[in-house]
DNA sequence: TCCGGGCGTTCAAACGTTAGCAGGTTCCGC
DNA sequence: GCGGAACCTGCTAACGTTTGAACGCCCGGA
């Protein structure tokens, strides 16, 4: 059906592995025979077979990506991750992960048998129940089979392997320093336990140093949904807190641990009459793009999402040609943008 | 290395043949062996080898999946796809395709390399010097060689294809409609020249019919900017049109023909001081998540994004299994979502 | 007793590559 | 004129499946 290197090979009157070598631009093959090879190639529309090689030679060139929600987050994250992997014909095979560890197992098993020479992942938010971070078994499993992975914007605290994220810990700072630095007192931290991560624990750990350190008491608020958009989530949370006598009143800012959250947020103080940033200045951390469309513009600790993918990917890359270093732990810096939601600019 | 069938075949005391049987459910095998079989291949930990059953059969599991910019509306048609797809143990191979039809077709070279068994295709959009409509050589390449592909979202005018798209030209009109019974007199209609498609050809038809039929003229706007962020372009649009005292005097509506360009509209809005609703009333078209966080949320004529790629994907999955009954043609209708940004409320 | 026919399994070839090794030129220096 | 090293290219055996044909067995019918 398809013309095949056998097709090739013939026309050329060569044996079936010189056009391979010649297709694989071998040094042992002459050059003219390489270039009339080619040619050949070209005009008889060869193309290679994948399959066929991958079977031969154990690489796939495909790329396992388990990422989470759907959003336009990862949108940008496996879109710098793509553009690497494109420049050396990699392919990502792209599997949505519900950020439940069961489910996670089986997609990288598929995965697996789809023979991918690598994984992006995004592990899975620890059970609650269990405590805190996914269940690493079976990322050791990958590592006992010889199986590069990387995670990517966030990682499994117990478990050595490389990862990229957003300085997570450091942004939480530079946030918090930025509300306290505009006059605010009391400042809430918005984020979803059941759904704790390690973006998350650094977020709240940043936040709560700041605030320690500023002689003032933390005041993390958790949003009370599950399995709801995180929107929502957000939503819910700022509900709660105003609504919450003790804890709510004097609350000038809030930092949301997700641009989603604060999307929610945004809507539902608009919708109590609460002027952003007047009555309550907001900073989200993320800064996916449509953060500064949305109204007011956010203030966000903006992470270099395509960067994230970009280097992810290019580890990858690397262990996947045989790059045994250590562990590489690359913590990317977030941005403080400062636009309309922190108040900053009439405040200062 | 990995176990394979031979492996559980020597374990079985049975031929390498009887496991393929057996694992694939081939009836022919008897009900205690294939057990017995699959007993031992889970104990040893078999996993099926895709590049080998593929080569040997010619079916890859995979699809290739070529589809626009990165954004929050293709996020959910694929995710759409992927979960029919990982139904019947297909993955996406995926590409983001920058609307340019020459490195669309080296994508699809690119993936037909990896022996996908089909396309599902988010055609680029047309060149505006050689007309409207993607170039249609590199499709009727696809048919030759009886690889199937689906376009979902936008479709190719003059080909003959299979597509899942949304119903345009209605959500134009109903939009159009809706805006005309709110009492709007002069309601302009933003888009996108230099990047024409099927959407784009049918919402300005369907814009330009309703307004014809009351008796109006339509006023089509074009965003001028080329190659930028789409949400940019609506900010330029609007810009535009608010400072041509000519076709700008009198507009107090407005339908973006994206949801990214009703952001860079919206907030173009705002900064110019211009209230929505109050003084010019948005509609956009599409209704990803997003836009009902946008302040204020946006009305939208919705379109069913996951349902867009979810009956792609099993179409396509029909064609790759044989299905050669005539083109399908599935237009799915986008609904209209009030919010506040059409001042409805306030005005019905 | 022999034959035909399910049934369940095995045989062997193929899918399109790659890789190690063998074989054949060509060309140089002596 | 010869040995031998480069330098190319061909041969062959894999890689792990699937698939159609062949095979052996047991059973029922004549």
């Amino acid at each position: 059906m398809a013309t095949t290197m056998k097709d090739v090979a013939r026309q050329a009157g060569v044996d079936v592995s010189t056009v391979s070598l010649a297709i694989n631009n071998d040094p042992r093959i002459r050059r003219e025979t390489r270039e009339r090879i080619l040619a050949i190639a070209a005009e008889l529309g060869y193309r290679k077979n994948y399959l066929a090689r991958g079977l031969r030679s154990g690489k796939s060139f495909t790329v396992g990506a388990v990422v989470g929600y759907s959003s336009a987050f990862w949108d940008e994250v496996l879109a710098g991750a793509q553009s690497v992997f494109a420049e050396r014909e990699y392919h990502l095979l792209l599997d949505y992960a519900p950020s439940d560890a069961r489910r996670e197992e089986m997609q990288i098993e598929a995965l697996k048998a789809k023979r991918v020479d690598g994984f992006l992942i995004a592990p899975s938010d620890g059970d609650p129940a269990s405590g805190e971070g996914a269940p690493t078994a079976y990322y050791r499993v990958l590592r006992d089979e010889n199986i590069p992975f990387v995670f990517v914007d966030r990682f499994v605290p117990g478990l050595d392997a490389d990862y990229v994220a957003a300085d997570c810990f450091a942004a939480a700072r530079t946030a918090t320093r930025h509300l306290l630095r505009l006059g605010h007192k009391r400042i809430a931290f918005l984020y979803s336990p059941h759904r704790m991560n390690s973006v998350q624990r650094e977020l709240l750990d940043g936040y709560q140093m700041v605030i320690r350190e500023a002689g003032r008491t933390p005041l993390p608020w958790e949003a009370v949904r599950v399995r709801a958009d995180r929107s929502e989530e957000g939503a819910d949370a700022i509900r709660d807190l105003l609504n919450d006598p003790q804890h709510g009143a004097g609350v000038t800012a809030v930092i949301a641990s997700t641009d989603a959250a604060a999307m929610g947020i945004l809507r539902a103080l608009h919708d109590a009459g609460v002027a952003v940033p007047q009555r309550m200045a907001l900073v989200s951390m993320g800064g996916s793009s449509i953060t500064g469309y949305l109204y007011p513009p956010l203030t966000t600790m903006t992470f270099p999402l395509r960067q994230l993918g970009e280097q992810a990917a290019r580890i990858l890359l690397n262990r996947i040609e045989g790059d045994d270093a250590p562990t590489r732990h690359v913590l990317l810096p977030a941005q403080l943008t400062v636009r309309a939601s922190c108040g900053a600019s009439s405040k200062q």
